[in-house]
DNA sequence: GGCGGCGTCGTTACTATATTACATTTCGGT
DNA sequence: ACCGAAATGTAATATAGTAACGACGCCGCC
C-alpha cells in the first residue's frame, strides 16, 4: 500500500476495473483459504466496492433485500463479518459502518482517512503511526495490541471544491 | 499530561483524593464558563471518576436511576454530553462508552489506551501520533481535521498478573 | 412581590444498531 | 444417495441513541 493509493481512493478513476480486480483477488484469496464466496457474500462485497465508501450494515441489508436475499439483519451482519474476517473488508468503529478493503493482500490494520464531505474512505499505512503510538504507550508501561485510528477531514478533491465555493 | 500519568491511571493509587481533586477542578472550570454543575451532572461525573474506566451510557443511567434521578436514556445522554462538551469527559467511539477526562486542563484530544483485562482507560499525549498521521495523510492530499485513536492492550499491572497465571 | 424567559429535568415514544435462537436449505465428501 | 457441516433464512429481542414535549425552578426585571 503506497501513499499514492490514498490519493487514488479519493480521485476519480476507472472504478469498474478497480471493482473487478478486487473481486478477482478476493476469489483467489478465499479459495486459498478454503472459504466459500457464496452469492450473498459476493454481492455484499460488490456493494461495498461499488460505493467506495463506508456503509452502514442496514444500508447494505436494504440493497441485499431488494435483490432477493434475506431482509433480516443477520443476513447483512453475517456476510460483512465474513468479509472482515477474511480481510476483504474493514469495520469502522467510529461510524458504525463498513468499507471494502482495497488492499487485501497486505497484512495490515490500516489507518482510515474519512472525508467528511464525500464520505469516501482511504486506507493509509499504519506503521509510522503504530510506531509513534507504541513508543508513547511503552513509556507508560502499556502494551498496545490493537489500535483503531480514524481520521476525519477533507480529501484533496473536496478541498478544491470547498475552496471554490466556500459555504 | 506527562507520560507518568499513563502509568498512574492503571496503577493503584489514592483514588478518593484523585476523584476529589477532579471534582474541585471541574467546579472551578464550569464556574469560569458560566455553566452549572447540577446534581445529575455532578453525580454523573462522580460515577465516571469513581469507576476509572469507560462506561456505557446505560450503565451510567442505571446508577443514576438507582439514586433517584430519571431512568430514561436522555437523562444519562444529556449529562454525559454536557461533560464532554465542557471537557470533563471523553467519548470512546470504539466501545460506545464514556470515560471521565483526567486532564481537563490541557487542551487535548487524547489517545486512549484501553486495558482489555481491567477495562481501565488512560490518556496518552496525542501530538506525536497526530504528527505521524498528518504527515502520512498529507502525502495523499488528505487534510486531517479530527482523529480518533483508541488502542487496546494490556496495562502494566495486568501484564504482571497474566504473566504469573497465564490462561 | 409578580412576571417572563431560559435552562434544566423528566417523560413518552421512536429510530437505529446488533445479537440470540432456531428451523431449513445447500454443499462437499463418502 | 446419504451424512454432517456450513450457510441461509426467519422471528424475536437486546442494546444504543434521538426527537418531541411538558413541568419545574432560577434569575433578572418591572
Amino acid at each position: 500500500m503506497t501513499d499514492d493509493a490514498i490519493a487514488a481512493a479519493f480521485a476519480p478513476h476507472d472504478h469498474q476495473q478497480c471493482v473487478h480486480r478486487a473481486l478477482d483477488e478476493a476469489a483467489v484469496r478465499l479459495k486459498d483459504q478454503g472459504a466459500r464466496l457464496t452469492p450473498v457474500r459476493r454481492r455484499t462485497l460488490e456493494i461495498l466496492l461499488e460505493s467506495h465508501r463506508a456503509m452502514g450494515a442496514y444500508e447494505v441489508l436494504d440493497r441485499l433485500a431488494a435483490e432477493g436475499f434475506g431482509r433480516q439483519p443477520p443476513v447483512a451482519y453475517r456476510a460483512l463479518e465474513f468479509l472482515v474476517q477474511h480481510g476483504l473488508a474493514h469495520r469502522l468503529q467510529r461510524l458504525n459502518a463498513f468499507a471494502a478493503c482495497l488492499h487485501p493482500g497486505d497484512d495490515h490494520h490500516p489507518v482510515f482517512l474519512i472525508c467528511r464531505s464525500c464520505d469516501k474512505v482511504a486506507e493509509a499505512p499504519f506503521t509510522p503511526i503504530r510506531d509513534a503510538l507504541s513508543a508513547v504507550a511503552r513509556e507508560g508501561g502499556f502494551h498496545v495490541e490493537r489500535a483503531t485510528v480514524e481520521a476525519l477531514g477533507l480529501c484533496a478533491a473536496c478541498a478544491e471544491t470547498e475552496g471554490q465555493a466556500p459555504c
